[in-house]
DNA sequence: CTAATAGTGTCTGTTAGACACTATCTA
DNA sequence: TAGATAGTGTCTAACAGACACTATTAG
C-alpha cells in the first residue's frame, strides 16, 4: 500500500518535485587526525598548505566529501591519498566543526576522524595536491596546572628540526559543560590552520583518557608485541613515565599469550596479542 | 605582509575567484535527542512526520542548518521551535550520520545532539510544521544477554497508550571496533524514520555509561533536589533499581549542601545542589 | 664489573557491591 | 498498625598506587 501525503503525492511523485537548489548549501569535508608512534614518541601527520586560505600554515590532511560518497569512504580515500596506508587502518569519528565563519571560502562543515596505525604500516607519506609538504610531528599534551574548576595544559607539536607549535589549553568547568580556550604560545614559530587545534586537542583528551581503560593503544602497535613495547606506547600517549609493575599487572587482563618470544635489546621477551574481547570496553562514547 | 599563492593571488583575490557552485553539495541538518524525566521515567521527544520521506513514521525533531548559522544556533532554534524550552537547556554533540543514501530526497548529512532538560522547563510541546504530532515516549535500554564478544539489548520507545516501538540491538566486538546492528522487533507497531535508532542508541549508551561517573544526570533535575529524586532519575536512566546506601555514599561527593529541607511524601528531606567542580569528569569524550 | 631492560612480589589505602539497620511520616 | 520513604553503618573483595626486588644480557 502506497502512502500518500497531504498534496496527494506518492513518494515517487514527491521526490520528482523535490528541489534543493533554492538554498545555498555548505560544503562538507572530512579531516583526519592520523597518529602513529615512532621512536617511542607519539606522532601526528600534518600538511603545509600551499594555497589560500591558511596558506603556509600547518593543517590536518582532509578534503571534500563527494556528493555520492559515504563519509567513511571519504576518510578511506583521503587516507590512501595522503599515505600508502592499507585498508585496515583504524579510524573513528571524533567531532563535527561547523561554525559559519570557520573558512573564508564558503560555509565548510568538517567532520574530524581520529585514525591510528602502527609505524610499520606507513610506507611513505606524500604531500598531496593541496600541500607544499607533509610531516610527522611529535605531539604531546601535558597538564601544567590543575585547580578545582580550572585546568591548564600545554599541547606541543614539534618536527624536531625547525617547526615548533605550542598551544596553551585552558579548561574551565561551568555549570554543565567545560569551556575550552586554546591560545598559541609565544615560543611557537608556526601555527595550525583554521580551528584544527580544537580537534587535535579533543583527540589527545580522548586518547589519554582511554589509553588505560581500553585497548585503543593497540591500534598503534604491531599485532604481536612485548609488554615493554606496550608500555612505551602507553607512555608516549599519556606523556609521562608509569610504574612497570602496575602497568604489567593491569595490561595482562587485556592480552592473550602467543607462546612466542622476541629478542629485544639482549633479553628474550614474551610476545602477546590483544584479546579482542576487550574491544567492548571501548564501545561507549 | 600579505601572503601570495602560486598564482600570485592575495587572499582577497583568491576568494573573489572562488566558486563552489560547480559541485553539487549535500544538505546539512541537526537532529535533537531531547530527553526529560517525568513520573520517574526517562522520556524522549519524537514527532510524527506528515510528509515524505518517512511519512507517518516517528522521527527526531530537527531541521536544516541555515547557510550562515552556526550549528549550535541551529540546535537552539530547533529546540525553541519544537518546545518552549529556555536558553539554558543542556545539549552536546553526539555523532554525525552521513551515509550517501540515508535520505531519498538528496544527500543529507545530519549531526545529532543530545539535549536534556528538567521536567519543569517543558511548558508545552508543539508539533512543528513538518509534524502531524509530537509526543514524549518512555525510553529504556536493557541488556538481555551478554557474552564475551557479543551483547544483546532491547531498546523500547513507548507512549503508554497505543504506540510501541522496540528494537533489538546486537553488539559484536571485532578486532578494533564494535559492530552494532539494530533490528525492529516483531512486537513493535510503529517505527523510527531513517537511521534515527542509531543515534538514539548511542545516546542511551552514553547516558547510561556516564550516569554513575559524571554529573550528566543533573541536567534532568531541578537545581535543588533531594537524594531520592536523584536516585529516581539515575534508575530511570540505567533501567534498574540500585542500592540506596551505596548510591547516597557515592553521589554525595558531587554535591553541595543547601541547608534547606523539602517535604517529600511525609518526611522532610534535605535539598542538595550539584557541585560544578565535578563537571570536570564529564569533559572527556 | 655496570647499565639497561625483562619481569615479579608485596604492602596499603581507596573503592564498590551487598546487606542490615533506624527514624519518621501517612494512610 | 503497616507501608513507604529518609537516612545510616558495616563487612568484604577488588583495585590502584608506591616501591622493593630478581634475572639476564650488552658492553
Amino acid at each position: 500500500m502506497e502512502e500518500i501525503n497531504e498534496k496527494g503525492q506518492t513518494l515517487a511523485q514527491f521526490l520528482a518535485n523535490y528541489d534543493d537548489s533554492k538554498y545555498r548549501h555548505p560544503s562538507n569535508t572530512v579531516d583526519m587526525i592520523l597518529m602513529t608512534v615512532t621512536d617511542k614518541k607519539l606522532k601526528l601527520l600534518l600538511i603545509k598548505r600551499k594555497d589560500h586560505p591558511f596558506i603556509h600554515q600547518w593543517a590536518l590532511p582532509g578534503g571534500f566529501i563527494e556528493f555520492s560518497e559515504d563519509m567513511e569512504e571519504a576518510v578511506r580515500r583521503e587516507l590512501s591519498e595522503e599515505t600508502n596506508i592499507t585498508d585496515h587502518t583504524y579510524f573513528r569519528q571524533l567531532y563535527t566543526f561547523g561554525n559559519a565563519d570557520r573558512d573564508p571560502r564558503t560555509r565548510v562543515i568538517t567532520t574530524m576522524y581520529l585514525s591510528m596505525t602502527p609505524e610499520e604500516n606507513i610506507k611513505n607519506t606524500k604531500a598531496a595536491d593541496d600541500a607544499q609538504d607533509a610531516k610527522w610531528f611529535t605531539i604531546s599534551k601535558k597538564v601544567v596546572e590543575s585547580a578545582e574548576q580550572n585546568r591548564t595544559c600545554i599541547l606541543t607539536l614539534d618536527d624536531e628540526k625547525e617547526v615548533h607549535m605550542e598551544y596553551v589549553i585552558h579548561d574551565t568547568a561551568k555549570h554543565n559543560y567545560v569551556e575550552t580556550r586554546s591560545i598559541l604560545s609565544d615560543n611557537a614559530n608556526a601555527k595550525l590552520a583554521a580551528d584544527h587545534i580544537k580537534g587535535i586537542n579533543m583527540a589527545m583528551d580522548m586518547l589519554q583518557n582511554r589509553a588505560a581503560s581500553t585497548g585503543i593503544m593497540f591500534n598503534l602497535l604491531p599485532e604481536e608485541c612485548t609488554l615493554r613495547q606496550m608500555q612505551d606506547v602507553y607512555e608516549a600517549i599519556i606523556g609521562h613515565k608509569t610504574d612497570t609493575g602496575n602497568f604489567r599487572r593491569d595490561i595482562r587482563k587485556m592480552l592473550k599469550e602467543t607462546g612466542k618470544k622476541a629478542k629485544v635489546s639482549g633479553k628474550y621477551a614474551a610476545l602477546y596479542r590483544f584479546n579482542p574481547m576487550y574491544t567492548y570496553l571501548e564501545e561507549n562514547l
